[in-house]
This record gives structure tokens, C-alpha cells and sequence, in this order.
DNA sequence: CCTCCTTGGTGTACGGCGTACACCTTCGCG
DNA sequence: CGCGAAGGTGTACGCCGTACACCAAGGAGG
């Protein structure tokens, strides 16, 4: 005797099964059989595949909250909150950083929000409240509102915890010391800098790269310059249409 | 009489009907029958949809040097290359900043190739050099090497062009007056804040935002911060592993 | 000239996908 | 007890990518 199907039922069904094999593995019929249920019957409980997807995404969200309590009791990093900042209130900083630091864990649980996310268009409420949130921490700061829109732009997908690792990667499938002789002719400046570092005799320490520590350096270049805008109290330029350099 | 096809018209007309009705409309069915043919006959010039989508990239990013070119002789909007940069050397700078924002113009022609480029795992040998160019960009201004890996990281998707809009867009679908009431109830901070300057009465003014301001605002956030780092020589945290703030 | 091999286009077919539609079962409630 | 809604089923359609066997044209070598 099979327990009721409900959407929550679902919806943590299509996000196990998408951790466990990837986005590509939730289609409704493999869902269905995952349920032990014929692929229509997933219909009754949402709308669409689309709808299957706005839901996992509104699941997967629902727990950066969790995260964010985690960390709070967590051990802060002692002198994680003030750095090169500027030496007035930085309280927003700690918040959106932890907020986000958070939902970037969510993220690396959960590898195909990224993909999801990015394919979206629909916003649903969750999704709606989560930036509500993030934008209220800056304006709760004095953050104007335009600087506050500039601010969230400048952020972009990083808010949600993804790293735009399109660059990286040439590295790591090689261990063919042909193919890197070739890499590193055809293009040195990649080959130097992929965290690849190239001895003389041409073997390679393929020390790949720790992300969270880019993820981490891109983040506060970024709180930094937005620290540096705030505290010059940065306003939008006037009648002045060319040059806009923040 | 057709004209035998070859992987460069193949291509060519994938591109073309990507740009005229969007990525989905590229499937192999398809794209066949505009060009006149069997589907199967499109695997003679293309090994499958991969290589295929992987081509398209190819011929976009070539596009790109072709933008450069085209903007160094064209305006160069005045006292645009010198701003909030510290005094040395800013040549970088200006590279850097044309190649991106040759790219985003390439990518605003060709609006799939962000999805493309996201999904995509291969690195073809357009897609190595391009960022081999930008590296060396970097690296001849005297940016060492763990400065332009993390530089690089930084900048992330945006070296392709990308604006990382997942926020944005709560507007433009809200001349429904009740929902947009509800909209400033529920997230009153995204309403204030998401270009819609709420008035008195309630009326929205839907100015949505520009673009291309956000893009070179978030791109000289980061080039602020990165010319920063640059001028004060910044070098990998030592042997301290807890706080790495560049 | 004829042959043969390569290159490129064809036709058929398979398994997967999302989902419309009509149907049947089960259960809570009046 | 009966009935209507809610939930599960079965069938079917039109897409998708692509494996495989086949055929047509054209150039190379005898």
C-alpha cells in the first residue's frame, strides 16, 4: 500500500533524484517510476515540468534560511567581518556576506540550482523573497535605492551562491604530457596561469584551484568596492550621459 | 540544384535561426529542413549536437575580434579610459575593458550564447584562445600570475559579456495594478529598489533599468578593485589560511 | 572507357521526452 | 448509502537525437 502523493512528496523526490544523478535524470517518466507511479499521475500535483522545476528551486532556497542559522552559532572566523572596510557600520557587510556564503552552500549541495535557475524565467514567491531579504540588509544600512539596485546588478548571479567558473578547466584533463606541450605552446598565458604551475623539465603540478577561496576573493573584491561607493555616499550621475564610472 | 552543404553554411544557418526564433528552435529536425535536407544529412559535416552547439560558440566568439577592431577606430567616448584608476599604467585597463565590451556586444547579437556557453563542458580551441588573450593581457601589464588567476575567477562570466541578471525583472510584467499593490506589500524592499519608482498614489513608474549602465557599472566595480590590488602589489596570503581578504 | 572508392544525401526505425484526454478507483462527507 | 471530488491509469500524439543500411554522384587509376 503506497503512501498518498502530495507535491511536497514530489518536489523532495525531484530534488533527491537530481542530486543523486543530475538535472538530466529528472524527466517525468523517471520521476514517476522513482514514485513507484505512472508518469501522468506526477500532473496532479503540478502543473508542468516547468512547475516541477520552479518547485525544486523554491525547496532548494527554502533551506539557505536553515543555513544561515547555521553559520550564526557556527564558529565566525575570528576577524571575518572587518577587513579593508572603511571604519563605520559594516554590519550590512557581515549579513549580505554570510547570507550569501550561505546560499552558496546550499548550491554545492544541490549542483543543478545553478542550471535551473539560470533557465528560469518565472519568479516565484520564494525566489521574490529571498532577494527582498538581500535587499533589505543594504537598505537597512542607508544604502540609497538606486546604489541598491546597482549594487544587486553588480552582484548578479553570485547571490545565489554561484561561481561563473566559465574560465578554469583547461587543466585537469590533462595528464597527457603531449597534449600539454601543445597547450602550453599554443596558449602560455592560459598554461601559466591555470593553476597549472609548469616546472622546467614540463611536468605539472595540477594544483586545480580552491574555489571556495575564489568564490570568497571575487565576493570581497566586490564588498569592498561596494563598502568604497557607500561610504563616499555614491549617487547616480547627473545630466551628464557619458562617462557613468561608479 | 543545391549548393553542397558544408560545416561552415551548417553552422551558418544555426547560428541564423538561433538568432531569429531563439535557442529551442535549434534542433537538428529543424535546422535540417531550413537548410533543405534530410536531418541525417547534417551528421556528415557535424559529429552531433554537441559539436554542433559547440561550432555555434566557435563562430560567435570569432565575431568578437571583429568588434574590437571596430570599436578602436570608432569613438572612443571621451576620458573613457582613464577614471577612478590610479595614475601608472592603466593600458590594461582599456584592453580589458574593449575586449568585454566587444564581447557583449557579440553576445546582445546573439542572446543564446549564453546558454550555450553555460552548458557547455568542451573547450574548443576559440574558446582556449580567448581567454589566453585576455590572460595575456593581464600578464604583460606585470600582474602575476596568482593575481590573474584570481582576476580572472573574479570577473567570471562577465569576460563573455554576460550580465548575471537573476534578479531584475519583478517589473515589466506588472501593469495590473492589484498585483503590483501586492508586490509592494509583500516584498516592499525589491518594489523600492526594482526600478520601479512607486509613487504616491501608487502608480509605477516602469523605467526597468538600462542595461548597459549595469554592465559597465558592475565592470569597473571590478576593475576599480582589481587595478586596486594591482597598484598595491597584492601577493597570495601566506601561511595563514583564516582570513584572505585580498 | 570502365571500375571502384570516397563523399555526401536519404529512408527507416528506435527509444526517449512532455503531455492531452478519457477513463477508473478510492475516499470523505452529507 | 450514495455521490462527487481527488488521485492514479492507459493510450496516444508529436516532438527529439541518432544508429544503421542504403543510394547517387564524382574523381582517380587501371
Amino acid at each position: 500500500m503506497r503512501e498518498r502523493l502530495n507535491r511536497d512528496r514530489v518536489l523532495a523526490a525531484a530534488v533527491a533524484l537530481a542530486d543523486a544523478e543530475g538535472l538530466d535524470a529528472v524527466s517525468m517518466r523517471r520521476l514517476a517510476t522513482e514514485l513507484g507511479v505512472v508518469p501522468m499521475a506526477l500532473y496532479k500535483h503540478v502543473a508542468d515540468k516547468d512547475a516541477l522545476l520552479d518547485g525544486m528551486v523554491d525547496v532548494a532556497l527554502g533551506e539557505v534560511a536553515g543555513e544561515i542559522a547555521a553559520q550564526d552559532d557556527g564558529t565566525g572566523a575570528p576577524g571575518d567581518d572587518l577587513g579593508a572596510g572603511d571604519g563605520n557600520g559594516d554590519s550590512w557587510r557581515t549579513g549580505v556576506r554570510g547570507h550569501i556564503l550561505a546560499a552558496r552552500r546550499v548550491q554545492l549541495r544541490h549542483r543543478w540550482l545553478r542550471r535551473v535557475l539560470e533557465t528560469r524565467t518565472a519568479r516565484t514567491p520564494v525566489v521574490l523573497a529571498y532577494t527582498d531579504t538581500l535587499i533589505g540588509t543594504f537598505r537597512a544600512a542607508g544604502f540609497s535605492d538606486p546604489l541598491t539596485h546597482h549594487v544587486m546588478h553588480a552582484l548578479g548571479s553570485r547571490i545565489w551562491g554561484f561561481t561563473q567558473d566559465l574560465f578554469e578547466d583547461a587543466d585537469q584533463t590533462a595528464p597527457d604530457p603531449a597534449s600539454v606541450e601543445l597547450l602550453t605552446r599554443q596558449f602560455p598565458n592560459l598554461a601559466a596561469v591555470a593553476g597549472a604551475a609548469v616546472h622546467d623539465d614540463g611536468t605539472v603540478v595540477a594544483r586545480g584551484c580552491d574555489d571556495q577561496f575564489e568564490f570568497e576573493f571575487a565576493l570581497d573584491l566586490l564588498l569592498d568596492g561596494i563598502a568604497r561607493l557607500h561610504a563616499q555616499d555614491w549617487r547616480p550621475p547627473g545630466n551628464t550621459p557619458a562617462s557613468h564610472r561608479p
